[in-house]
Formats: structure tokens, C-alpha cells, sequence
DNA sequence: CAAGACATGTCGAAAAATCAACATCTGCCA
DNA sequence: TGGCAGATGTTGATTTTTCGACATGTCTTG
């Protein structure tokens, strides 16, 4: 179907965090990880993601900052395909519902508003 | 936080398969995989979840048939938790709303009743 | 300026994952 | 009965990942 990203267990980890994050460090992202490897470890992982075309780096001042060289918002949408697909055999509502029951899903009314209105437009658009 | 699973890539490949068929022989699988090593080499990945405890088998007449260990309700709400947390920032709403931007988010007029029902729900609940 | 504190990249070794050849076992049917 | 087809488990070799020692370079500050 699609491309093959393919990434190994560190791999992901280490991009899971630095779209977490949105930018980050060496040090940062090490001090994220759930059992954190050498500081070196952590780089050479880091360099492998560069070369490989999933993170980019910038100078910044001393030091680098990684970021993903795919947008988040890109990669938002494929990691929710994805876990519809798996998940939820492609339902999207039962991918609502599992997420308005997350325990951690306190609405606000705005938030309920906002949700309102996007149910609306969804369905005027999705004819 | 919790536990570390810290599947492999052929490993979570597997996973999401099963997840995805709910229940699938080993043949199944392999029919799946992008890139599908040898049957004999599935199997290996199969018995090594099985060990781990991620999969469990069921005598089928003559075959093995391998169904997550883990209720598909659970795991579909760690990933869930997962995705919010990675890449929406903990934001319920903003998953919801890439949600319901996904192509495929056709909405029929039931599921935009249920979805408001959900809501409100929630919203009800989530005091 | 010198020394210490940080950051980084390289490289090769250790560990883990991936894989396929092979050996078994069972059911089926000619 | 004999033999083929389909399933499975075991094992060890190959490949990939993971990792840290080390060397280098740059600030900082005493």
C-alpha cells in the first residue's frame, strides 16, 4: 500500500518523542526515553533518523535541534489512519467514541461546541 | 509510567495484524505482511508472542488460530491514549477533529446522531 | 591562556531480531 | 498402504539494531 517506513524499536521511540515535542535536543530527548542508553547511543540513533530522511536538524546556537522532517500534521493524520484501520475496522465513530471515553477526556463547553460544530461540518462536506 | 512491551518491527507488524483480523492463522498473517518473509519465519515471530505473552492460540480442528492476549477493547485504548498523547498533545478534541477530517470520515445521519449522543455524554460524565 | 564542562561524530563490538532449512506430525485419498 | 499436502516447532546462521568507548571541537570561566 503505502511507502515502507519501516522503523526499528529505537527508531520509533526516539520519533514518537520528538513529535511529542516538536523539537528537541540530544539531551532532551534522552531524558524522555523510558530506558535511556548512553547519551552517545541516543545520538547515533539520531544521526541513523537524519540519514534516513526522517528527522531533520537545525543549528541552534551550540547545539542541535531535531525536528521531523515529515509536518506533524502529516503524520497526525497517518497515525490515526492507522490506528482506525487496526483498531477499529476503519470506524471512525468508534474511534470517537473510544476517545471522548478516554478517562482524560474532560469536556469543557467549548470544547463540546467546537465538537459540535465539527460534527456538522463533517457531515455537510462528507456527502 | 507502565509496563515496556517494546515489540520488535516484525513483532508489532504482527500485532497489528491480529488486532486487525481479531483472530487469524499463521497463513493469514503472512498473507498480510508487506514484505512476507517465509512461513516458517512468521511462525518463529508467532511463537516468540506467544512466549512473551502477547498472543495467545487456539487448536482450531488441525490449524492454530492467534487472537491478542490483551482484549481488543484495551488495546485499542492504550493506542488511543497513545496517539492523543504523541501527537495531539493530549488534546482529545484535536484528535477528534483530525478525525472526522480524514478522508473517509463519511458520515451517515445515524452516526452524526450518534456522535452527538456522545458528546453530550461525555460532556455529561466528564464533569 | 588553560582546564573543565558540554556537544558532537565515528567506528566497531555486543546483543537482538530475522529468517529459512530441516525435521515432525497429521489427515487425506488414490 | 503409500505418499502427498498442509501445519507446525527447532535450530543455528545471517543481518540488523543497539550501544558505548573514544576522539574531536567549542564554549566558559577562572
Amino acid at each position: 500500500m503505502s511507502e515502507v517506513p519501516q522503523l526499528s524499536r529505537r527508531e520509533r521511540e526516539v520519533m514518537d518523542i520528538v513529535h511529542e515535542l516538536g523539537t528537541a535536543t540530544s539531551a532532551q530527548i534522552r531524558s524522555h526515553m523510558a530506558e535511556p542508553p548512553t547519551d552517545s547511543a541516543v545520538r547515533s540513533v539520531l544521526r541513523i533518523l537524519v540519514r534516513k530522511g526522517h528527522l531533520s536538524n537545525r543549528q541552534e546556537g551550540v547545539r542541535y535541534v531535531y525536528l521531523p522532517s515529515v509536518p506533524t500534521s502529516r503524520a497526525r493524520r497517518a497515525a490515526m489512519r492507522h490506528v482506525v484501520r487496526t483498531f477499529f475496522g476503519g470506524s471512525v465513530e468508534g474511534a470517537v467514541a473510544t476517545l471522548l471515553d478516554l478517562e482524560d477526556a474532560t469536556l469543557t463547553p467549548g470544547d463540546r461546541g467546537r465538537l459540535r460544530a465539527l460534527i456538522e461540518q463533517a457531515s455537510r462536506e462528507g456527502r
